[in-house]
Formats: C-alpha cells, structure tokens, sequence
RNA sequence: CGGGGUGUAGCGUAGCCCGGUCAUCGCGCCUGCUUUGGGAGCAGGAGGUCGCAGGUUCGAAUCCUGCCACCCCGACCA
C-alpha cells in the first residue's frame, strides 16, 4: 500500500476517494448508491450542523420537522415540479412483508398494496405546503420561517461519495411571505447566509448569482445559488435559495386575507444545502498528503502527539500537558491528547495529517529539557520547534492565521483559474486547456445555452449577482449581451 | 438501456492467451521479543466454495455456455 495519495494530475476522482478513505469520512454502502457516514465524517458534518443551524436561528427561522413519504397526488399537484423530479424518485407501493409459501424467505404482501403510492420525499415542498394550507387563514399568521434537517431520496445514475448519492442529509427551509417583495429578500437573505458560511466558516470563496431558465429548480421563478471551484477547475454548486413565487401556494391553494379582508395567495421561499459541502470542503483545501481542515470546522483543532520511552517518561510529558490542555480547552478549542501505546509517533503524523487536523504538537524528553515544543501547520505542512511558554496564546492565534490562510488560498486559486474570453476558439481552448470559470457573453437563449452544453459540456453555472453591466456579443451566436455570465464544467 | 471491463482471504492483487505441486504477493489480523523525534524490525501463526450454475476433460481459477454482481464511458443529475 503506498503511503502518499495518488497524484491529482493522474486523476482527480481516484485523488478525491482516497482522500475520503484515508481520513475515514465515509465508504459507499452495498446498498446501491447510498453513502454510509463514518464517525470522523459525520464529526465535521455535525460542525457543519451546528453553525448553520445557529444563522438560521439568528435570522429568525425555527426548526421542524415534516414527513419522509409524500402521497403522490401531492407530488404532482405542481406541474413544473413534478416533471422536474419524477425521473429519481424511490416510490413505496406496499406495507408487509410475509414469508414466501415455498419456504425461499420473505416476500412482498400482494394483499398489501396501497391504494396511493407513497414517494419518499426527494424535496418537501409539496407536504410542507400541504400543511401550511392549514397554518395559513390570515396576515397574521404569516411570514412562517420554518427550517427542517432531513434525509431526502434522490435516484441517481451514477453516484459520487458526498457530491451525489442516492440518499443525501440536508436542512431545506421553507418559508412564506405576505408579499413578494418580502419573498425575495428572504431568498437573497439566505443565499447571503449561505456564503457567508461558505466563505467564513469552510473557507470556500463563493460566487452569488441566479441560475439561468434551464438550470433553475422545478417549480421556481427564480434560483439563486452560490458556486464555488475545486482544485481540478469544476464548478461545484454548493447552495441554492429559491424564489418560488406563488407557484406552490396556487398549486395547494394557500391564500390568506389580508388587511382588507382581501385574499391573496402566499408567495413563498425555499434554500437549502446538503453533505454535498462535505465534497465542496474535501475537493477544496485537500492536499497530497490528505484532508486539510479550517479549523473552525474540524472536530480536532490540535492534536498533541507525545514522545516518550517507558511510563514513567509518558507521566512527565502528561503532567507538563496538564495545564496547558486545560488551557487550551478554556479557550473553546478542541484538543486530543493522543498517548495511545500501540501506535508509533510517526504512524500518528501521518494519521493526522490525513484526517486534516489543523495544528499538531509534539513534545518529547529533549522538549522538556529545553522548555520548547514542535508544532506543525497542517495548511503549510511546515513545523517548527517553539516556546513553551505562551504556546497556548500561540496555538490560538495559529488557529486563527490557518483559516484565514486557507480562505486566501483558495481566493488565489479562483482568481487564477478565472478567465475571461471574447471569442468561441478561446472559449474552447480555455475549458480544455485550463478549465475554471469563463466570463463570456450570452445572448441569453435557452437554445444557445444549450448548443454550448452540448459541444463542450460546459453550462451557465449563474449570472453573478454583482455582474457588471456591459456590452458585448455573445460568445456562440455574436448576438448582442449586456453581461458576461460564469460558465464552468460541473459536477 | 447502449459500449467496454472486472469478479481469486477483511482490503488490494499475481496467475488465465500456453489446462496438471498455482492457489501468489502486499496490507491488515493474531502470538512473542526488541522498539517509540515521520506510517517499526524479526520470528511464528490464522484466514480462501478462485462470483454462481452447467459443460468439455483423467484433471478447470485457467477453455466453452448461461446467469448474477460490480466498475468505467454514455444517457440521467430539480
């Protein structure tokens, strides 16, 4: 088994599994298509979790929770939405089992077949409104901010660990809006908070922007999204917030009386991010040697690794860490002090490093001969042997320095794989050549968007939302365009 | 559903074209001793219906037929 990853130029996909296994964040599941999360995995998702969470709550929303099974009249009580979905969706036709009358083992109940099919939800849309139909009577009742963490079935072809699975963990939020107006700053208030996470907390650059007619949800007027770009020059999206008009309140007839005593359907919002920012996170900051985690994510913040001969050796080191672990962990970070016996010091780094941890230290006989102690930047790979004294105002602003690092870092990157083109043999030769995101000019068809889809598998990954306006012509058909739009090849 | 490929120990694999001490090697696992500042060393050990079912043959992991499963490339991906 070689020690290192494979190199990225070979292969990207084999690159990004590895680094999956190797830091043991999760494996593909013998049932098809589905991801099993493993414990280190499911560790930072629930970091994740647990700041998103907190925005929402800071922005007004509570949390509920709303069915796994949509009966499928409700699925298809909105056009758009329905033909949007029905090509992936698990669909439960029966509700017993019995056991086969030759003896060959369980068997599906023939005598239990539903009158109605359930469809496990892939989106909850239609069963959240189902119930606001009945929440909702006056202007009083409204907005309803509600938010729900959940599993959602989607029956993907081909599927990736983390970026698309066959059942993924998400929150969708899901609100509703006296006017429109409040509708869209809702929409544009949690796209906000969505890069707001991205960029602050994971460290991914973002760009916001809204999604053309052919990559827009099923059931939507308007998608907003934030798409941030991997190492390999793919365009990855990793949010959406919709502006889903008054589609899904005609649709579940949902209608309160205003001021006036007028009724007026509600206009509605929805948003939502999945463990697909698991992959966004892992394809962003990863390394050959492994993950490479923002410290304000990762479940271990330091790791302190001893070095010692013999318990009695072991006891001296511990006794030196006592305080400066309590310290540490006084301050809100994360620390493991790992004197595990059966592992070597060096099969520890090497642990370590894949799993991401940001800060290592390492302390052995000669440290406490000398007052000192190694500590290693997981981003730099670099390590560096320092005072004791004042090493925990140090880890803490080391902690402070890597996030930071790692957000520039990445800013870098996007900055150069950013290009902007003028013609459509430059369009061509960039997207082969170097990939990223191409600002070029459309004409704004679906038709066009199309043809560029077709011959380059390149799609409008959005219009940014601070797009300057300027003239031009598009980059396919030479018609005329008031914007460039970001094009990428997506995962 | 099209096109290609692969199934050998928990994982990764050699052997297959040229049937016969071929079931190989690495990792992992178990035992013991020595080790511990970058994935330890040595010695010993456990573990396999060679995907399944037929067929050819004195003899099949190897050849033939059928089936099953998985992977890759397409189609699909709000």
């Amino acid at each position: 088994m070689s020690k290192g990853l494979t190199k990225r130029a070979d292969d990207y996909s084999k690159w990004y599994n590895e680094i999956v296994a190797k830091a043991d964040l999760a494996e593909h599941s013998d049932v098809k298509g589905c991801m099993v999360i493993k414990p280190y995995g499911f560790a930072i998702w629930e970091k994740m979790k647990e700041n998103l969470d907190r925005m929402f709550k800071e922005t007004g929303h509570s949390n509920a929770y709303f069915p796994l099974f949509i009966p499928k009249s409700y699925l298809s009580k909105e056009a758009n939405h329905v033909d949007g979905f029905a090509k992936e969706c698990a669909v439960v036709t029966h509700y017993r089992l019995k056991n086969a009358d030759d003896g060959s083992g369980v068997v599906v109940d023939p005598a239990a077949k539903l009158e109605e099919e359930l469809i496990v939800r892939p989106t909850s849309e239609t069963i959240i409104w189902n119930s606001y139909k009945n929440w909702i009577q006056s202007y009083r009742d409204l907005p309803i901010l509600i938010n729900q963490w959940a599993n959602v079935v989607r029956w993907e072809m081909r599927t990736r660990l983390f970026l698309r699975t066959a059942e993924f963990l998400w929150q969708e939020g899901h609100t509703a809006h006296a006017t429109k107006q409040e509708a869209i700053e809702e929409t544009e208030k949690m796209l906000d908070v969505y890069a707001d996470f991205l960029e602050n907390y994971m460290a991914v650059p973002v760009i916001k922007g809204i999604k053309t007619a052919n990559e827009r949800f099923a059931g939507a007027d308007e998608t907003y999204c934030v798409e941030a770009l991997m190492q390999d020059g793919k365009a990855l999206q990793a949010g959406t917030s919709h502006f889903l008009g008054q589609n899904f309140a005609k649709a579940f007839d949902v209608k309160y009386a205003d001021k006036e005593g007028k009724q007026e359907y509600v206009w509605a919002t929805s948003w939502g991010v999945s463990t697909r920012l698991m992959g966004a996170l892992i394809m962003t900051h990863s390394d050959d040697q492994g993950l490479v985690l923002p410290p304000v994510l990762a479940p271990i913040q330091v790791v302190i690794v001893p070095i010692y001969k013999g318990e009695d050796q072991l006891k001296n080191i511990s006794d030196k860490l006592a305080p400066i672990i309590s310290g540490l962990k006084a301050k809100g970070i994360s620390v493991k002090f790992d004197d595990d016996d059966q592992k070597k010091p060096g099969w520890k780094f090497a642990e370590y490093e894949m799993k991401g941890v940001p800060i290592r230290l390492a302390i052995g006989n000669r440290d406490l001969e000398n007052g000192t102690i190694e500590l290693a930047r997981r981003d730099l790979q670099t390590k560096e042997s320092v005072q004791m004294d004042g090493i925990i105002e140090n880890v803490e602003q080391t902690l402070k320095d890597i996030q930071a690092n790692l957000l520039n870092r990445s800013k870098e990157h996007r900055a150069a794989h950013t290009t902007k083109v003028n013609s459509w043999d430059e369009f061509k030769q960039v997207l082969e050549e170097k990939g990223g995101f191409i600002s070029a000019h459309w004409d704004g068809s679906s038709e066009t968007e199309e043809k560029i889809k077709q011959e380059t598998k390149a799609t409008i990954r959005c219009i940014a939302l601070d797009a300057e306006q300027e003239y031009g012509t598009c980059v396919y058909t030479g018609n005329p365009s008031t914007q460039r739009v970001i094009f990428a090849k997506a995962y």
